[in-house]
DNA sequence: CGACTTGAGTACCGAGCGGTACAGAAATGG
DNA sequence: CCATTTCTGTACCGCTCGGTACTCAAGTCG
């Protein structure tokens, strides 16, 4: 049974961890094949061997980085109430921006906001990815409203959509250097626009 | 006197006008000379001649940008109350990201997050831009403070990132083809995290 | 041991990049 | 008129890009 042919010489979990700091520091279109492949420590043909193209490698990192940078996203939305959620959220993802030993910012952000020469193929994948996120977060909010937890008439996905604008205001600030203690002052304002149960908010 | 030699064959504002579009469309890396020129309707040369290169271009067009689009945040400055210039800022940016006539989000923010080829020299430009109104908005809010609109202790530097971190983060929404009225929506959530002189919230 | 299968390495492809040399065109100054 | 100055247009530069053809190395099968 066992593998036939030469057996493939490097880690591929390896490989994709350092193409997921390639992409991030450098962007989709700012990491060339060669950036990628030298960081990898692969060759250029390996690299094709194994995930396809540049594009499917790019899937691979952004799926990569979802699953370990992010998993504080799923670990916030298992939290009792919506506004813990929220918190957790705000909090671990300032501190993910600005993790000493990882690029600034986040991947699904600065890989590529604007359509570079794909006509916005890459740029439309990461608004998907961020928008998933954004949906899963309105889901939590919108059980929370039905469990009395946000004040009844509570919009989930306007409220989604805002925690979201905070964290992506605030991967803009941290790809710009602003420091972890920055990021925190900013949730702690952000935090203030956030419905509780107890205070009745709308008009 | 007069002009000596050839005259120029083009309006270099409305040259420039163009080249602003195709930098906020396609950022800066991703927009190609063979783009820039086609847009702005001038051959090669004639850019060289008149701009300099790819990057004071890029520099020119963010200075015309920051003149004719972000026009409001200026006048946003100089409304009467703090809050009033929140709003105003925040109202009018929801608008600009989602012009009709315009490319959807902000130059400033998409023209480049991550470090491209060129070192980060282009992110590191339009970072300090960004920076430079949120300087200008945080001594408004300080001049605030002192006149008691805004509540003894508040933070004008944290309240004007604050402001700034809701902004971009925007910005990328709309990128993403966030509509205006999802924007606005945000800003009204956003709005209920600034702190207004009658109400005290600060522990 | 070969026959076969698969990864690794070199060397290269056409295309597009930013930038420029050079010749010609259109104006002013004498 | 011609010399000078400046802009325009073509055609090209060297370089890097993403991607690949081809050869060799390193394994499993029989």
């Amino acid at each position: 049974m066992a593998v036939r042919g030469r057996p493939r010489g490097f880690d591929v979990e390896a490989a994709l961890d350092r193409a997921v700091e390639v992409f991030w520091r450098q962007g989709y279109d700012g990491a060339s094949l060669t950036d990628l492949t030298e960081a990898m420590g692969i060759n250029r043909t390996s690299m094709y061997a194994a995930f396809g193209n540049k594009e499917q490698l790019f899937h691979r990192a952004v799926a990569r980085y979802a699953e370990a940078d992010m998993a504080y996203a799923r670990e916030a939305l298992a939290e009792p109430t919506a506004y813990a959620v929220i918190q957790s959220f705000l909090r671990a993802n300032a501190d993910a921006l600005t993790r000493p030993d990882r690029p600034s910012g986040c991947l699904s952000v600065q890989g590529g906001l604007a359509e570079g020469g794909d006509s916005g193929r890459i740029a439309r994948f990461l608004a998907d990815s961020r928008l998933a996120g954004e949906h899963a977060l309105a889901q939590r909010l919108a059980r929370a409203v039905e469990e009395g937890d946000l004040p009844a008439g509570t919009d989930p996905h306007a409220l989604a959509r805002y925690v979201m604008v905070v964290s992506e205001g605030n991967a803009v600030h941290a790809a710009a250097g602003a420091t972890r203690a920055a990021l925190h002052t900013t949730v702690d304002i952000a935090l203030q626009a956030v419905p509780r149960p107890h205070a009745q908010v709308s008009a």
